[in-house]
DNA sequence: TTCTCAAGCTGTAACGTTACAACTAGTCGA
DNA sequence: TCGACTAGTTGTAACGTTACAGCTTGAGAA
């Protein structure tokens, strides 16, 4: 519609939306005047602000993203950068939804980046800085030298990690407390009387598997007692690998009759490969597990779970990343997640 | 950086974006030139339109979405409205990756605009038509009369709803064919002798509910059977009053020895239920149930499952979007996906 | 030679916003 | 009376892009 004029309808005769522009003809004030005054600049009269906020409310204005973004930079989104291959048990829109909390009520949206874990996951990362096309990134499967978070920190991006690193350098971040978890789920199992634990764990290139690992290790220390080792088994491997393995795992004389599980999705072919050997649950075993879904309880009332909020993370990590666009640090932008309750429970009475 | 020239460095030292003003610079070219040459414009010469593109290329052109939004309108945006109180069993993630995959190698990006079912679902969609946010939506939870249909159909937004509605308009949509799912469940009970069916079906306000309850009902009737009513109760309903609800129903004499699931979370309570009042899946009962986790399979072996690949919903939507956005018409951009297999499958060999 | 036309290229303005430098009017002190 | 100062307001330019209306050049027709 170029050169129409100061027309305020479109052609589909939908009012035009208002801008600085028409609200500084409304009102008779400069665009300049205006514009500060809706940001309470202290250098506009009182009367003056007053009166250009009611009318903005009035008209229902609201600034253009894409005029603000070409201007100061500043593009109002955060990027979630997730892996497509993740996510057996569906935590991913727990995360989202928790983030979509976080930033209610900001004028911050919320735009998700994906990638295959097989391609570069130094890829989307990239793209988002170089073309600026966010003020913050969320990143989730942190490392302990994690590329993506030194690239980060080297260009001064604010982000937020879903897990910490172990590199020296302060960022901000959100963790379950899976040291703490490691530890519980021990004890729980020695309170019913098992001996030979092993721990089905995290991927090991995961932070987390060390802090899950630490925490199990030291219980086990404590009880006086040896892991039973899974080898090279973990969460990521398939639901069908995880099965057989357990199941020919469970199936050796001196097999372990306590388990320690990192994820509920996990947990099902973990229990399905102890079936699989004849061992029941709360029986000649036991299984200790981070449940994600709400699903898993009604899976064997026998397991033991620990709650792990995603929402709860999805939030902290939503407020991490603003907290690092406003320019906060580090230090105070970093939370943990302690597991609930303080004891694994099973629903069985 | 006001007013410091054409300097080609930022303040830390990272090599400026190319804009369309430096590769006009480096070619000698005018500006409006560069713009038509990178988009294939006819009026431009064969050699000129090549020099233009090799440099783009070389010194990693993309063009500045906000300027190309605050000129043209043209947001390269999609917005995916989203239930925050749904999703039990977590198929948005999957949905999400769908529609990543779908826009992957275009230059669309993924907005995920929240809401809460307890509050106004027209808020959302209202906010991305008024402020044009993204050149399109994509919805869930379609109803047969559906405000937000209703309202983008008179502004000409574009769309594409998962789920169809029942208003006479044709609009794009992806939906399972849930209908052949009723059909073929009830097939399946039938096979294996049962003659007291009931159905927990999606909540009434939706409209697959009625496609399902199509399909549940023919085949009923082509059976000669009648339906077993478990009253309003819908997989919409929280786990545990779905699992008293069928506890209780389950205890009754005469009670349902067949039932169908809408949604894999809910089979979990439906089932729960079941083994409260002492049935055994596969002796006195059996269940079929779509599933959208592959966790269900492991839960317990004697579920008939039909699997919904919501991955494949993703993508489609995707593609009726940008069909929608692009001008297509609403009758091009119909799919509908059959269940897998023809029959319904359960992990007991 | 002059005119017309097409091909190829260019400059200007505008989208909505904000930084910046300026301007006006009024107050106050000397 | 003047100058200095402050509070409050303003216009201009620029961010990167594209629509539009030109411009230039050379070829071909008359």
């Amino acid at each position: 519609m170029d050169g129409q004029g100061d027309s305020d309808e479109t052609r589909r005769g939908e009012p035009a939306r208002p801008t600085l522009k028409s609200i500084a003809f409304m009102t008779g004030l400069g665009v300049t005047t205006v514009s500060r005054a809706l940001k309470d600049a202290p250098e506009i009269g009182e009367e003056t602000r007053r009166r250009v906020q009611l009318v903005a409310r009035q008209v229902g204005y609201r600034p253009n993203r894409a005029g603000v973004r070409l201007r100061t930079g500043k593009t109002n989104v955060i990027s979630l950068v997730l892996d497509t291959e993740d996510d057996v048990t569906g935590f991913v829109s727990d995360i989202i939804y928790g983030i979509s909390d976080g930033i209610a009520d900001t004028s911050y949206h919320l735009v998700v980046t994906p990638y295959s874990r097989r391609k570069d996951p130094m890829e989307p990362i990239r793209y988002v800085v170089e073309t600026g096309s966010a003020d913050g990134i969320i990143i989730s499967r942190t490392t302990p030298n994690d590329p993506r978070v030194l690239y980060l920190l080297e260009h001064g991006f604010p982000f937020a990690a879903h897990g910490r690193t172990n590199m020296g350098q302060a960022h901000p971040f959100h963790d379950f407390d899976n040291e703490a978890f490691g530890r519980m789920a021990v004890e729980a199992l020695v309170a019913k009387g098992r001996r030979r634990m092993a721990l089905l764990p995290p991927p090991p290139a995961l932070t987390y598997h060390r802090h899950m690992r630490k925490g199990f290790a030291d219980a086990l220390a404590e009880a006086g007692l040896q892991e039973y080792s899974l080898g090279d088994l973990s969460i990521d491997d398939s639901i069908d690998t995880v099965r057989d393995r357990i199941a020919a795992v469970a199936a050796r004389s001196g097999a372990p009759d306590g388990y320690v599980c990192a994820s509920g999705g996990a947990a099902f072919a973990l229990v399905a490969g102890l079936e699989a050997a004849g061992l029941a649950l709360g029986r000649e075993v036991d299984v200790v597990t981070k449940q994600s879904s709400k699903l898993l309880r009604w899976f064997r009332p026998d397991l033991q779970l620990v709650e792990e909020d995603f929402r709860l993370a999805g939030r902290q990590l939503a407020l991490a990343v603003m907290g690092a666009i406003a320019g906060k640090s580090a230090s105070e932008l970093q939370t943990i997640a302690v597991p609930a309750g303080g004891k694994p429970s099973s629903s069985r009475p």
